[in-house]
DNA sequence: ATGAAAGCGCTAACAA
DNA sequence: TTGTTAGCGCTTTCAT
């Protein structure tokens, strides 16, 4: 069923029924109806194929990702779903499981029209970033989110990531916590550096020394991890809080307790970043700071939509901060 | 950048550029390697629409599913996206909420070669099926994955929920439980009524009543669920196991245990369907069925891919059941 | 208000 | 082995 044959079946030309169907100003109400009504009858629809090439428009967006199992992801896709099904977009969606070769090759596979604009919170590996930028100089509209790069100007959706390092820290201090270690995403990424400096600073208004071996940068291989949580655990001097900057490794760090037998929070006190709809099943012993994930999906989704909408208009500054909020569990239970 | 331009700089024909890039066996060897070289050189990128309009492929599959936040389709998705991008294919996502109407509108946007096949997980609404006999009889490629309608002759990829349901229920008797409260999903979806007959089979298998008042329908609502549970526990004749039908029903529950004061597992026992990932974060007194997510989703897209790549072979009767594995948890930490 | 026709960028049947 | 050309289904300009 296509235009042509709806066409011929209404004894009318293509570009009428063309016209009548996106409600063009230049057709009689009635021929609308009448085409209206065999488009349903025929259960015609336009060939999206046919009509981008024409536009030059695909009414597609794509949104790449490191990983979808994840507390974050997740309700970030559900955000950023809904607002394109409002506007009548269709969703491609990436991995790269961290790897940055994937990110470059998915980019690269963007570039000839397939989407209408990139979504994209970058690899943890990501250093070099010359594909992104080709993304911006082909002018394909380009939103980060969560995890950005801060010296290409595009616009960027982030959580208050400084501050919350500093107050997950300082409630670490607050229960006692003495030595505190970080355990950090890998330097590249811009939420972990400023995660930590968040923690640094908490350290250093608290008086408290800051120890280079407390700051411990892991993966996203888990039995690795978790070598490295088992050895950090065995040190003759312990530390006393742990603060995990992402929910990953606190995850890792509670098997490594389970195993050490190791009590979380008499033992060791422990904080992460988290998703509220599942924080109660965390160990309710563990603090949880809580992203925005779904907002922060619909914000980015939203801005990369006004991007695509009217171009030109300078979007380059545009940065917005949600915040995360502090979910503190009954850590005398 | 497109063909006709890379012909012209190579000054040959488009047909010529466009079987080199294609590794036509028609075109010399010398040809092939200038063509690719130039190429390269120019970031030429064929354009998906125009080839797409004119193979009438679109080298896309549809991914349709009832949520992302949640630990069954999280890994599901990653598992179909690792299996499409091996095989050079995009992958559209569609949510539907559990809401019968977005899937009928979303399968019918998919009606028009906008992707070469479709993946799906039924909504718990679904009731009426015309709109995915419809996709049927267009014969677009169709593969239902966990959440399947049993009527419709398409492969279907599933776990062993009789059996799981069976053993879980199991699992909890053998803890001593005699009034096991089944959390169900509503009766429409076909996971929830396997379950629930494994759940009856094992209570008649060990003599023990079936109490109606004990099989509650919850839904996607979670405070309307809390109430429906918190209800439940004051009863004066508590159950002393709950059998969740899924997660989100245990963490519902767990909330609700936390309110009231009850300790799990020594007031109540609970038991749910999980995914392995995350299941050391669940109350470690919860024992956790694990369905192999990731797998189901390779495998559903494989057979997908099958379809799409062979057409008129037969796969009508492929049912593929994938095992659930028990997760005990130290049920008396 | 309606229609004819060109052309979006590519592929493939056919010709050379 | 290479080139010419028609046409995938649609939109849009320009006529009528």
């Amino acid at each position: 069923m296509n235009l042509k044959e709806l066409a011929r079946k209404l004894n009318i030309s293509t570009s009428t029924v063309s016209k009548a169907l996106r409600d063009s100003h230049e057709i009689s109400e009635a021929t609308k109806k009448r085409v209206r009504a065999k488009a349903k009858e025929l259960n015609y629809q336009v060939n999206p194929f046919a009509s981008g090439l024409r536009k030059q428009k695909s009414k597609t967006i794509a949104v790449i990702i490191p990983e979808v199992v994840n507390e974050f992801f997740g309700p970030a896709i559900n955000g950023i779903e809904s607002v394109a099904q409002a506007k009548g977009y269709h969703v491609l969606i990436y991995l790269t499981h961290e790897d940055m070769k994937k990110e470059i090759s998915i980019t690269g596979l963007l570039q000839n029209g397939r989407v209408d604009g990139i979504l994209i919170s970058v690899s943890a590996q990501t250093r070099n970033i010359s594909h992104l930028e080709e993304v911006k100089q082909k002018e394909i509209p380009l939103v980060f989110f969560d995890r950005v790069i801060d010296s290409l100007p595009v616009p960027k959706v982030i959580t208050d990531d400084y501050e919350s390092g500093f107050k997950a820290t300082n409630h670490l201090i607050q229960g006692g916590c003495r030595r505190i270690a970080f355990l950090a995403l890998p330097r590249t990424l811009s939420i972990s550096s400023k995660r930590m400096n968040g923690y640094l600073d908490a350290l250093k208004k608290n008086n408290l020394p800051v120890d280079s071996n407390l700051i411990i940068t892991l993966n996203h291989d888990s039995s690795a991890n978790k070598e490295t949580i088992r050895k950090l655990l065995k040190r003759k001097n312990r530390p006393d809080g742990i603060f995990a900057s992402i929910e990953l490794f606190a995850i890792n760090t509670y098997e490594v307790c389970e195993e050490l037998k190791l009590n979380i929070p008499i033992d060791v006190k422990v904080i992460c970043f988290s998703n509220l709809k599942t924080a109660s099943l965390l160990n309710p012993s563990m603090t949880t700071i809580s992203q925005p994930a779904y907002e922060m999906g619909k914000e980015a989704a939203s801005i990369l939509f006004k991007m695509i909408e009217k171009k030109g208009h300078n979007f380059l500054l545009e940065r917005t901060v949600i915040n995360s909020t502090l979910v503190p569990r009954n850590s005398t239970k």
